[in-house]
DNA sequence: TCGGGTACTTACCTTCTAGTAAGTGCCGCG
DNA sequence: CGCGGCACTTACTAGAAGGTAAGTACCCGA
């Protein structure tokens, strides 16, 4: 059964969103997904590094189950599954980005280490990213969510 | 010791201020700051319906080593101890207005229960906060964060 | 003197979250 | 024929998060 959200009750609009956000891989999910538009099962577990395939699948079932992720499975040989946003989830990405600006905000206040694994943007050295981060990207897609 | 935020390494802003925010009731502790400015333990504890003071105690800690939260004591009799946001707190209430309003969005779209405690907003029908919800309040006090 | 309020602290226990590791069925490549 | 890749599934386990309940030290009003 595992646990797609509770569904309420919330208690306020924050509470309902993390329900939805919290998971140690969703967010950055999100975020892959956001940035490369669609994804195969295996490409996703290469651009999470240390992501466990049992937690990559918990997490997109979740959010899949969530409305926020579109699961297109090819009857083929072998097996081939893409993933990609709904447009619920892309509107989720963007209410995220102020968010992730404060945090990106934050690390620079505090000096803490910023660590991208090998492998996660291609190796850019994370100086490259610090800026622009993950916001900015999808902002245009969902720029007034209602 | 507990856990005051891991303070890095990070992946994203996103795991940044997630590390901060997450914890059942800190994002309601930001919240009920904000709207009252200052508040005192036992108010704040009357004002979160259902937290314990382990718990209410623990996240007021973590916050206040965050920078979040201050926390001003009187040395009278009986104890005075008096919490409020930080500037960085408020500005992190501001980065997840958007997220406030998704969620509230997404509680309309799934028909999901808001139940607001009693006493939460003083006895007002949940009705008459779910547009505004959380997210107005301290937008003015922090609209364009950097 | 008793109960209640102030602001916590402590110990214990349960539940939730995530990690490890292995197995499944099917195929192509060498 | 065995290995590796695909997309999973399952069982077991560790650790973190959160809940319960009690205790601390002081004072005030009834």
């Amino acid at each position: 059964m595992s646990t797609p959200a509770r569904r309420g009750p919330y208690v306020c609009g924050i509470d309902a969103a993390m329900d939805v956000v919290s998971g140690k891989w969703k967010s950055l999910i999100l975020w892959d997904l956001d940035q490369h538009g669609t994804r195969r099962f295996a490409e996703l577990r290469r651009g999470l590094p240390g992501v466990s395939e049992k937690m990559l699948i918990q997490h997109l079932r979740e959010m899949e189950a969530d409305g926020l992720v579109h699961r297109e499975v090819y009857r083929e040989v072998p097996p081939k599954v893409e993933y990609s946003l709904t447009e619920h989830g892309v509107s989720l990405n963007a209410a995220l980005a102020p968010l992730g600006r404060w945090g990106t905000e934050r690390i620079r206040r505090i000096g803490a280490e910023k660590v991208v694994p090998p492998s996660w943007t291609g190796g850019r050295p994370a100086a490259d990213r610090d800026a622009s981060d993950r916001p900015a990207v999808t902002l245009r897609g969902a720029g007034s969510p209602g």
